[in-house]
DNA sequence: ACACATTTTAACCATTTGGTTAAAAATATT
DNA sequence: AATATTTTTAACCAAATGGTTAAAATGTGT
């Protein structure tokens, strides 16, 4: 039950979207989601009418948070070991804040491709990758990195950020860590994955 | 409607495969895991008693087909950058034959973490990371590699072999790519991961 | 052909679940 | 204070869902 200094659609919503990014649309529950706002489930739906729409929202929002500032910063005028430190201590900032966020929205992508198309259109993804490819080329020209494609980079880069947190509970019981020992790992990567992928970029000789 | 060449207890198991692992165990519905099967709901009851006894046997063999090999693989006493090789392209195979393996996992890992305990004991994994780590801390000694935790190393190259089957979909729309040229990059991906990982290790000049 | 066991089905059942309704309680308007 | 409006609730409802039962169909050994 939370407090009443919010508004009562306010503490729904937070509700809904603890129970969503918990359990899932098909797994969370209204009752539930009344219950832990302290009031009756009818008024869940004079507030947002069906599950769907409610989810719906919050699955825009959360979504919305996943993605924000990335297009920004990949286009930014950044150099480009700068700008790829910058977008792993963006992800460990944003991730630690709200663990459960990449799991959320990749499952219902996953169950839902089409939900999520009109918002990807609004990223400018285009225009991002290409000026990203145009600084990485200039790069592989001046001989500082080894050839690769933005793209792979990019997942890369979102790869080794996002996954430790998507299978956090998989890592703690594989590697029989406490909750103490997961954060201090965590910790230690989100100095070293910056390095580790500046390294591997980096040309030996 | 499975043909009726294989045992109907077969037929039934692989349907629930199927059904569970797209939605997962609350948006799997016993009554098209019949239909799918080709029969009545009392007969999927019949042969497997509950819906939870039977995710529990489908989530059993899913987890074992993701884990299989890659204790053996790790502790193998193959040189260091030929193993790290040879995981990669174990998980590429494995998961462009299963590609939805790895996010049913995770995401039943992540709502009942209790589940797994048992399972995970059975790998061996102190062994296999000690052994693991001894191999890197010898190369590290010898100066060919970069200081690295074996920890650390294998989050890695599960992070960069994993996360793009399980982020599929988001990939997709992300970079609008058709479902070829997600193959096409996918196929790049296999041969550049192990490279960009060693990459990552050697150390310069 | 007959008895016995196994497999499969149709019809139910109880509970859960998303959603509705009509009235009560609280709040705002005059 | 009286009236209208908004917020909240208790009681329902219909559909969906996991599960059961008793009987029918099929198979097997004698």
């Amino acid at each position: 039950m939370k407090q009443k200094d919010q508004s009562t659609e306010e503490t729904i919503l937070q509700a809904a979207r603890k129970a969503f990014t918990k359990k899932g649309l098909s797994g969370a529950r209204m009752q539930d989601i009344a219950d832990e706002s302290g009031i009756n489930k009818a008024l869940v739906h004079y507030y947002f009418e069906s599950k769907e729409k409610l989810f719906a929202l919050v699955f825009e929002q959360e979504f919305g948070k996943l993605f924000s500032n990335l297009a920004a910063v990949v286009s930014s005028d950044l150099p480009l070991f700068e700008k790829i430190e910058q977008i792993v201590a963006m992800d460990f900032e944003k991730l630690s804040q709200f663990p459960d966020l990449p799991l959320f929205v990749i499952n219902e992508v996953s169950r839902n491709p089409a939900m999520v198309v009109k918002r990807f259109r609004q990223l400018r993804i285009k225009d991002m990758l290409g000026t990203f490819q145009n600084q990485i080329d200039h790069e592989i020209k001046n001989g500082t990195i080894k050839s690769i494609s933005a793209t792979q980079l990019l997942i890369n880069i979102q790869s080794l950020s996002i996954f430790p947190f998507v299978s956090k509970p998989m890592v703690k019981n594989l590697f029989k860590m406490s909750e103490k020992n997961y954060k201090l790992m965590m910790q230690l990567r989100k100095k070293e994955v910056a390095m580790f992928i500046i390294n591997a970029l980096k040309i030996k000789n």
